[in-house]
Parts: structure tokens; C-alpha cells; sequence
DNA sequence: CAGTATCCTATCCGATACTG
DNA sequence: CAGTATCGGATAGGATACTG
């Protein structure tokens, strides 16, 4: 038996065995969300250090979990996809996710937040058919950060896809959100809704993508699980 | 930010962060599965060192999982048991425990065997309801096995309650079970059928008893997830 | 029975730098 | 961009003995 083995039959053990070391739910959590290439995934895995990512990725490869191998789209790059027993971890991924929602304290939550790790997600969910059939672009900006942690642009291409930046793309910007990361964060989770804390966001450029910004902003797959405070 | 946080909002995360530590998932199973007391806890977990285990239900006992105090029936005796949010962690574990048994190769699992706690976790899952309506004894042998992991006695009271002893409790035995311990656990995991495997085990003793042990021994709560191999 | 105390080391992990 | 290599240190946790 190995060390660090539990040595039991039982089912349960044998996942944790695999599962319960550091970062691997995490990790999972962003493949299961889609990210499947190296970069992507240390965006959402941004304090893990590559070499245990590249750790983690071989022993999830060799447990059956993930599959390596060259993108459909853009051969010559690797990249990382959920097998079928991959896919079946969206299940423990969901217990997860619906139990912290429900049980961690919203104050420890709040203390971790991490605007980089937003946007991110903010990109993922982003519901881009409610916005004008063109390019779209959203600034937002956390004016109690610093340097490149301030402004981020969410530019939603004519076909859906929604680009990330920190650096100005230099296209025009359809509304401009002035906010804390604090309340960006609430609304992400589903702790408040936009309508609740109006007094501390401000809206500039178009009238009717401020209005309806609840629409198109998608919200954290567990925000449904949350009883909205405030 | 403490070290060993993940530093994310994510309830995945924050959930992770809590549970994904050594053993506190097989820990938790088994006060899921209904241990309160720390030698019993014991039993279900006999790799974990015992002041790892206190550790841990201190911990969990901070995050609100576990709530420590004197026993209802018997006082003086601590008991753990599970708060609601606790009791709510059972949908986690059902996840691994699904996951598990799909995905985790058999082979893998059936290096793990171990009597005692094969044995402890059949006394939990023994259904007292096809047996004769007294004090009802079982022994099992394994005859590979040396010293006290070879010969066990399952003692059914007449109301229902299940002792196993691994030294003889002096009653009369209504059933002698001789089998190896790879069969045996097969099929408390579902992977054999008691008819299955009729040629691996040999009985002795009240007929009755033997034909239907395949009702009256419980299996493991994720058994259903097998497909029956052989 | 129900834990606590102590010690000691293996290993996991973080940080950083480097490469094709 | 997509990783690998190296290194050192903390700490988690294993083993064991002990106590009320």
C-alpha cells in the first residue's frame, strides 16, 4: 500500500485518495467550467504554481480524469479535456459548490476577493444575447485597487465570444461600470442584486445596457443556492 | 490570507478548503453513516492516528459541522455529532461514493481489503428483519488470514442491534460462514452475487440462514452503482 | 474508554528561474 | 505560449507513549 493511501475499499476513499489533495478540486472545478488549456487554467487557478499544475495534470491523466492531446482547433498546442470519468466529477464539483454556498460564512467568503478571479468568471457567464448584435464593450473599474487589478474590459464579439483585457483594447466602450470589488462580487454570487445596491455603482454610457445589466451579466453557478441578503 | 487557503471566493473552493485535507472526507463518511463516538470512529478509520482524529473533529467542530457533548443516553460519554450543516455534507459524500465506485478500477479497490473494516461496516448494514426473532449469531472465517483478522461474529439481538466481536462471544453460533476475504468483500460491494460465488464459500449450520444471506447481509450503500461482474 | 502529548521526518508545496 | 527544473522550508501527519 502506498503511503499516503488510506488503504480502504470503500469507494469513498478510494475518490478522496484521489481527489482530496491540494488544489485538485479547484483545478477540476475549472475544467469542468471549460477552460482546457494551460494558460486558461492558471487564470482560474491563479495561486497554484505551474509546476504542481503540470503535477496535478499528469496524475489526473493517469488516474483517467483528463486526456492530453493537441486542440481540434489550433494543432501544435496542447490541451487538457475531461474524459467521460472527468465529466462525471460535475456532480461532486456541484455538491461542492452548493454546499459552500449555503454553509461557508458570507464574511469568509468576502474576505477572498480577488478581482482577477471575477472577471474571469464574469467572462465565462456572460449571456451575450441580450446585448446589440455587434461588438460590445464593457469597462469596469475598481477605483480602490491598484495598477493593473484596476480596470478590466469584457469586449463581447458579434458571435458571443467574450474577450477579457486589463489592458485598454482600445475600442469604444459601451458603459462604463465604476463600482467596489466588494459589491461586484455580491451581485456575481447572487448575495445582492443590481437594483439592491444601485447607490453603489455607477453607470455611464448606454442607458438601456445599465438598465438591464442583471440580464446579460451572468452569476456564479451556485448564486441560485444563496437566500439574497440585504 | 492564511497559508493553505486557496485565496478564492468560489464556494467550490472555500467548501475544498475545509474538506479536502488527509482523511477528513473518510472521517466524515462514517459519522455520516451514523458513528458518534471517538472508538468508534476508530473503528471506521483505524489508519488515522488518534490524535489526528481529535484534531480534526476539533476543526470540524470550528466550521460548524460537528457539535461535541455528552451522550442522551449515556452521560459522561462524549458524542459527535453532526449539525445540520453536517447532516448537508451527506450529498458530498454520496458524490465521491457514486463517483468512486464507477470510476475506481476494481483491482485497485480489491488491494485494499481489510476484515475489520469489511466486518464493522456489514455490522451497520446487517437487516435484522429475515432472521429468526431472537438472539441470532453469525461467525465468519477467513482462513488466509492469521490471528485475530480471521475469525469474526456478527451477534443480531432480538431487537435489531448488531455486535460484531473478533473474539468469541460464547454463544451458540446458528450460521458458521467460511469464505476468503476477496469474496466477501465483492460481494458487500456488489461486485458478486452470494450466488454468484456459491463454489467460493461454504456454510454450516441453519440452511435457511444460508440460502438467503444474500437478504439479510446489507450491502454498501453504493453497491447499486456496480455492474455485477463475473 | 476517550482522548492528549511529544517527537520527528517525509513530502508536499511555494517560489523562482529557466527553456524550446 | 506552454510548460520544466531546482531548491529549500514548513507542516502535516505518522508513530508511540501516556493519562484521567
Amino acid at each position: 500500500m502506498t503511503l499516503g493511501s488510506y488503504g480502504q475499499f470503500c469507494p469513498v476513499a478510494m475518490a478522496a485518495e484521489m481527489l482530496c489533495t491540494r488544489w485538485t478540486i479547484v483545478l477540476v472545478r475549472e475544467m469542468v467550467a471549460g477552460s482546457t488549456r494551460f494558460n486558461d487554467l492558471r487564470r482560474g487557478v491563479p495561486r497554484m504554481s505551474p509546476s504542481l499544475l503540470s503535477q496535478r495534470l499528469k496524475e489526473l491523466e493517469v488516474a483517467g480524469i483528463v486526456s492530453r492531446g493537441p486542440a481540434d482547433d489550433e494543432p501544435g498546442v496542447q490541451e487538457y479535456r475531461l474524459t467521460k470519468a472527468g465529466h462525471d466529477l460535475q456532480s461532486i464539483i456541484e455538491a461542492f459548490g452548493i454546499w459552500g454556498q449555503k454553509w461557508i460564512e458570507t464574511q469568509a467568503t468576502l474576505e477572498n476577493l480577488d478581482p482577477s478571479l471575477l472577471m474571469w468568471d464574469m467572462r465565462r457567464n456572460l449571456d451575450p444575447s441580450p446585448l446589440p448584435d455587434r461588438r460590445t464593450v464593457i469597462s469596469f473599474l475598481y477605483p480602490e485597487l491598484a495598477g493593473g487589478r484596476r480596470h478590466w474590459w469584457l469586449v463581447v464579439e458579434p458571435f458571443g465570444d467574450v474577450d477579457l483585457c486589463s489592458t485598454d483594447p482600445g475600442y469604444d466602450v459601451d458603459l462604463w461600470v465604476t463600482t467596489n470589488l466588494r459589491t461586484m462580487t455580491e451581485i456575481w454570487m447572487g448575495l445582492a442584486r443590481v437594483d439592491q445596491v444601485r447607490d453603489k455603482i455607477q453607470f455611464e454610457g448606454d442607458p438601456a445596457m445599465a438598465s438591464t445589466m442583471q440580464t446579460w451579466l451572468g452569476l456564479s453557478p451556485f448564486s441560485s443556492q444563496s437566500k439574497l441578503v440585504h
